[in-house]
DNA sequence: TTATTTTTTGAACATCATTTAGTATCTGTC
DNA sequence: GACAGATACTAAATGATGTTCAAAAAATAA
């Protein structure tokens, strides 16, 4: 009975095909601009395949943004339990991990930052609205972990660690939304890195008990 | 000659009456879901007569970001100037002005964080992005002289104001964007104001010199 | 080899954003 | 007050593109 198993794996390994060729044209021209045709010739499928493999643009795109949240938790889960550094220097590493990802694919980041709004989301399925939740949650929970472990130790503020954990991810698509904006605005150089890197120093300061 | 004078008066007011329009149907359906003839039923006008007003959907929509953002400005400059309070009470200020803004039209502004994205700037002709980036500049500028004040006089840190200005409007989209769509994804209440005033306490507090 | 199931196709369809040719309204002139 | 020209608007046509579907192709089972 390999046959069965055999067509699984094809069926997954067609779906990541269709996946990497999105992956490169939204990148190369945003959500809107890319077009469905234009995906299928880069897979080299005609576009109703795309469509028994996912249920519409909306969903292959939150795909990706599911991959890219997947893989910031899995590199967040290697470092959020080492005990022989603290909260603060975990913050250090969070911050890293931030700037890795965005400069691995600037544009799919931003472009799953700009997911999360309501009309996207009504246009999911029920599953992959599911999976998305999840996966937020997921990434969410580790940085939760990071705040909880420095108000624990008496390290941070005693704020609820949620809503820390909120303003860390809220500070980070803040600015590489804002600062990639400006850099297309005005024409200058990408200052997202260094803009991270003096958010995270106000933060940890800020988060610092005094 | 009051002709003339008119004519450009009830122009202005067509333009207006327009972007009203605009605004409810994109605030009730967001950027992509809000249909053209929609906002021409709103506005009790046949589709056509809206690209005699403005460029195409994109550039309706940045006139209202712009009014926005026109607003915000307005309002920070009733208190930038002030010479009765300290950096660290306009920065109280400038959250209340934050806030106001997201109860007034939560949508709105939203989409008005969204929509920044390169594939909606090239749309643009050349007046509007110009306009854009005016008022945007504006705004930051705002920004950047509380923070600038609060620097000379020895209360925050001595990093690039500028820097820090774009950190403070990076956060209050982010936090803006993040929590509105963990709103729609979990089902919660909106934590908006509460978020931003953690937020702003943190960040005030990791803005002090020590 | 044949029948059945699975997978893919590409043309048809539907939904808009946008354009345009034509119509109505207004303005200035005689 | 009628007429010519300009201005403002409309309704229908056009084109692009997301999505569906009937038919073909390929794979599998009998």
């Amino acid at each position: 009975m390999g046959i069965h198993e055999r067509k699984q794996r094809e069926k997954e390994q067609r779906r990541k095909q269709i996946m990497e060729a999105a992956r490169k044209v939204f990148s190369a021209k945003g959500f809107n601009r890319a077009t469905m045709e234009e995906i299928a010739g880069e897979a080299e499928l005609s576009p109703g395949t795309i469509y028994l493999y996912f249920k519409n643009k909306e969903e292959l795109h939150t795909s990706l943004s599911i991959d890219i949240l997947e893989y910031i938790s899995v590199q967040m889960k290697k470092f959020i339990n080492r005990h022989d550094i603290n909260a603060e220097q975990k913050m250090h590493l969070l911050k890293d991990t931030f700037i890795d990802v965005y400069e691995y694919d600037p544009m799919v980041l931003i472009n799953l930052f700009h997911l999360q709004s309501g009309e996207t989301l009504t246009n999911l399925s029920a599953e992959v609205l599911e999976e998305l939740k999840q996966t937020s949650a997921d990434a969410l929970s580790a940085i939760t972990s990071v705040v909880t472990e420095g108000i624990e130790r008496g390290l941070f503020v005693e704020k609820h660690p949620v809503a820390l954990a909120d303003i860390i991810w809220a500070t980070y698509s803040g600015v590489v939304l804002w600062v990639d904006s400006k850099r297309l605005l005005n024409n200058e150089k990408d200052f997202v890195k260094q803009t991270l890197d003096t958010a995270f120093e106000i933060m940890v300061n800020g988060f610092k008990r005094k």
